[in-house]
DNA sequence: CGATACCGGATACTGAGACTATCCATGTGA
DNA sequence: TCACATGGATAGTCTCAGTATCCGGTATCG
């Protein structure tokens, strides 16, 4: 396949193409002559991923060749790798502070409630502990059963996806589908969760 | 409070907040002379909001506006508004084409399972059915108990986020405070989910 | 065999988004 | 009083995600 073919079939213009090719999130195809290359089904399976990943998860190019460079890389541990692979994802914590203790107490209580073990440096605690600061810093004083409802659908969420994937062996697709599961799996999640939000207050307008 | 004071107590320097007074996500201060004017607690209180949904929720600058701007306006009925401003958010189906048949009605069963009463036009549906389309382009064969899974957690995330916010009387406060938890609410919710499935999938390594 | 369209790769340019910086005529505070 | 701050307008910057151009080399059609 040339590169005006993976074009047509992925719906990709060539030159975003070859800017991937650039970035480094798709591999080089091979090489039949100095200038000259050739480009298979896996090409075209990596382009769809890309777009999937930016154009409906949202992700930066940055953050997808993160991902993606977790998905290639070789493997001590299928589960650590998936660990870290999803620790990842889109966690750019751009405030410049660290978190408070406060809030860092506050988000291991929560997650300590589930019993979930998490690392001290884990980015996502981080991540959590910021998101909870900012529910304060907006003046809602964070109700329990509320951020309780949160976890606990968060921990069934992880059981059904980590149920799904369990089945697989291949750790390359085992990864792969972990990866489209979390980032896909958060736009899903957000467009349910208005559909419901909608439809509940319609609901309770006139009971 | 001077614009500096406004800066310091926000700590957002001077020149952004012009800009969001120049975009109109930040009401123009009271004008006590013809090049003076007077900031109080509701722009301190806005401007919060405004860098809690851009920095936290990683809302732009135009989808914040829209839903601002749902905020201010006039209510005809509180749970209309609501239902109204929810579907804004990030609803940006930046596809061109529109998502196709087979996937619509894959949507229409899977909210219909939950007893949800969709309107064929909310952008949320054409979101949901592209979301679904995109994780059948990628090959995965959208597992119906997984799907089911997800849409039960929106669910009961839906019913706990509305049951918080069911005892307040003031609409404008409601719909703050509606909007924070909606856009934050996605935020946290992907961390949860991140931290779940590290926890559990390191439990899985070695039963 | 030759014209011409296409290729891979490097480099340069573009347009949107979110700020920053400058400017200026006016106010304000020590 | 008078250096500094202010509000508002305009212009400049930086990053990101592509696009466009250019190049020597290849494939292929007539």
């Amino acid at each position: 396949m040339r590169i005006s073919e993976l074009s047509e079939h992925s719906g990709s213009p060539v030159p975003s193409i070859k800017y991937y090719l650039r970035e480094g999130l798709l591999h080089r195809g091979e090489r039949t002559s100095p200038n000259q290359a050739r480009y298979d089904r896996s090409h075209l399976r990596r382009l769809r991923l890309i777009r999937a990943l930016t154009e409906v998860g949202g992700l930066s190019i940055a953050d997808t060749r993160a991902l993606l460079e977790g998905v290639d890389g070789e493997s001590p541990s299928h589960h650590d790798l998936l660990g870290r692979t999803l620790m990842t994802v889109d966690a750019d914590v751009r405030d410049s502070s660290g978190p408070q203790q406060r809030d860092l107490e506050l988000a291991d209580t929560l997650t300590g409630k589930q019993g979930w073990h998490v690392y001290p440096d884990s980015p996502m605690r981080d991540r959590l502990a910021q998101v909870l600061a900012t529910f304060r810093a907006l003046g809602m004083e964070l109700d329990q059963d509320w951020l309780d409802s949160y976890a606990a659908a968060a921990d069934r969420l992880a059981q059904a996806d980590l149920e799904y994937v369990g089945g697989l062996t291949d750790v390359d697709e085992l990864l792969e589908k972990a990866v489209i599961g979390t980032v896909l799996g958060d736009s899903l999640l957000a467009a349910l969760r208005r559909l419901a939000q909608a439809s509940i207050s319609r609901g309770q307008q006139e009971p």
